[in-house]
DNA sequence: TTGAAAGCGCTACCAA
DNA sequence: TTGGTAGCGCTTTCAA
């Protein structure tokens, strides 16, 4: 009957100040309750739990977040979802991150240069304590934007190049590198490159600048077929490697920019009865778990993507107290199986 | 010199107030500018965006969410980030409510209820616009949670059983009665139901429970071969499969709870010398890419994802706009292949 | 078409 | 250990 509290309220959802109310302290006091416990006398401390507790009291953080220094979100911009291409970085991050009390708000570009630029503003928008974003290289805005927030931002999968902040990834022109390395070591001397390298993802170009660079050390030539139409999947594969042998018949050894190209690689090569690894050696890049259950299993890259995302964790933990920013090199391992073991 | 604005600022992010203070109008004015141009004088707003791009200024969201009536935030929890398993529903998600100015916030419990419960607490505290989330079986306090909210839920993936406010997914229990009835068909007689069955996964429950149902109406006895302890994975399956041999070498098909796990199977049998699917019949589910590049090929059954991410994000900008709630069972297709070819 | 004033729910700072 | 007072940057009336 009385005025002076919401305490009576039915619909809205229940504040700092229901609580208050209800308990007969000030806001501050379970405001502090919530963020200080220690600096609340235990008694009433419980009065003001049990409060919350009857009411599903649920902290307003974006009320928080205006209010406070920071808010407590972590822009994660990818490139993509499929192909658990990155979803298990992702699922690392996340995970770390909760731990800090951090909340992933996720974007994902598709390749998509303008769609970065503008889910990189939505993101700041929301004034996060830090971005996580795949890729060093990015359209113009985007690195102004980022710069210009002066908010730590961790590039993630890729290093190298200019960074803007930190940086947690692999080397990719290495991989390629080491890719057609394997293939020649083990006999293979007519090489191609196969997959889709979209205009934007600069990693597959730098993998195939490896696989370039390192067959043409060797004295041997190249030949790459790719399409930067469609993103990688085993249709695809499968499309490749056929215009690929009519074209070039002899053609001993595939590097595939991905292992679902790989796997419609291999079954081109199946239907045109070449024997893998005997007359051509498959590599691919991204040993997700159905590589080592292909016939025959598919040697391939195994980029350690937990370890990226524990360490942009890191990184984004250590910024956003002080520390500095990094630049940090991911091991990844070329997994030998059968499908390059002709030897 | 003069004090009267903060048209001088270094730092700190530009807001409203600095653009209105270099163009010499109300904060009002710029605001109005942002959300309905119209209402601004064609001179004035051209002036208004010029200062906004010099600046590089940036929206706060929070304050916007704080002030107004929603926030533009969508909260997306899901049980898995790994094995593309629902990868494709939140892409497609995700890019349908970004055309509708609605960001996504992730969260993954990865099937733990205490974190399921934590992490809907964590999501509701942002005040979103809605909040889809994976399954129809939560915690009780997570379905007290939000219903208290009273802001739209849409459960995805599964439908049946008490749902929340609206629902979006499919009949997992019809899904293993399907795959049974397959193999039924193609005259496998002694079946076995063989995966990772999660303690909370309960539409691996519902499959299982599908696939006995139907075995049992013809008359024949299954056998189940699971674990509680760690999720799907190909060694998983292959010791799985190994242990159902030895214990019952009868057995000639094999249901499997997701591709991943087929994959390890097939490897196990192909080790063991047993012909899919002359011996032994296979179904999956999942469709996964690789699926159709095993050997043999996979049969399984495709869930439609991006059908179930495109109907969450109609659902929910229907109920963001006052439509109501609704229950929609999406289609699935089983995809027979040759690791059931048996005829 | 524009501006002034109030306030969203919280945190920060100071005083008690 | 607690409470009062100012905002955070924006939207939302209402007046001009």
């Amino acid at each position: 009957m009385n005025a002076d509290t919401d305490e009576n309220e039915s619909r809205a959802a229940p504040t700092l100040a229901s609580i208050a109310g209800r308990v007969g302290v000030s806001v501050n006091t379970v405001s502090r309750a919530l963020r200080a416990p220690h600096t609340v006398r235990t008694e009433l401390r419980r009065q003001i739990n049990k409060a919350m507790e009857e009411l599903n009291y649920v902290p307003n953080r974006l009320a928080g977040g205006l209010a406070g220094t920071r808010s407590d979100i972590v822009g994660v911009v990818v490139t993509s979802l499929y192909y658990s291409e990155f979803a298990s970085i992702i699922d690392t991050l996340q995970s770390a991150l909760l731990e800090s009390g951090l909340q992933v708000m996720l974007a994902n570009t598709r390749y998509d240069p303008e769609q970065e630029t503008r889910l990189v503003r939505s993101i700041l928008s929301w004034r996060p304590a830090a971005v996580a974003i795949i890729g060093v290289d990015h359209p113009p805005k985007v690195g102004e934007l980022l710069r210009a927030s002066g908010m730590p931002v961790i590039e993630m999968w890729d290093i190298g190049g200019d960074i803007i902040d930190s940086a947690v990834g692999i080397d990719h022109e290495a991989v390629g590198a080491a890719q057609a390395s394997h293939l020649m070591e083990r006999g293979y001397r007519k090489l191609a490159f196969v997959g889709s390298v979209r205009e934007n993802d600069t990693r597959a170009q730098k993998r195939a600048r490896g696989v370039a660079r390192r067959i043409a050390e060797a004295g041997l030539r190249s030949v790459v077929k790719s399409t930067s139409q469609e993103g990688g999947n085993p249709d695809l594969g499968e499309r490749l490697a056929n215009d690929l042998l009519d074209a070039d018949p002899e053609i001993d050894g595939i590097i595939c920019n991905s292992d679902v190209v790989a796997f419609g690689v291999l079954r081109a090569l199946r239907k045109r009865g070449k024997k893998v690894p005997d007359d051509i050696g498959v590599i691919a890049f991204g040993d997700s778990e159905a590589s080592n259950c292909m016939f025959p299993t598919l040697s391939t890259v195994r980029p350690n993507r937990q370890r990226i995302g524990q360490l942009t964790a890191d990184a984004i933990l250590s910024r956003i107290n002080g520390g500095d920013p990094r630049t940090i090199a991911v091991e990844w391992e070329l997994v030998g199986r059968e499908s390059t073991g002709k030897i």
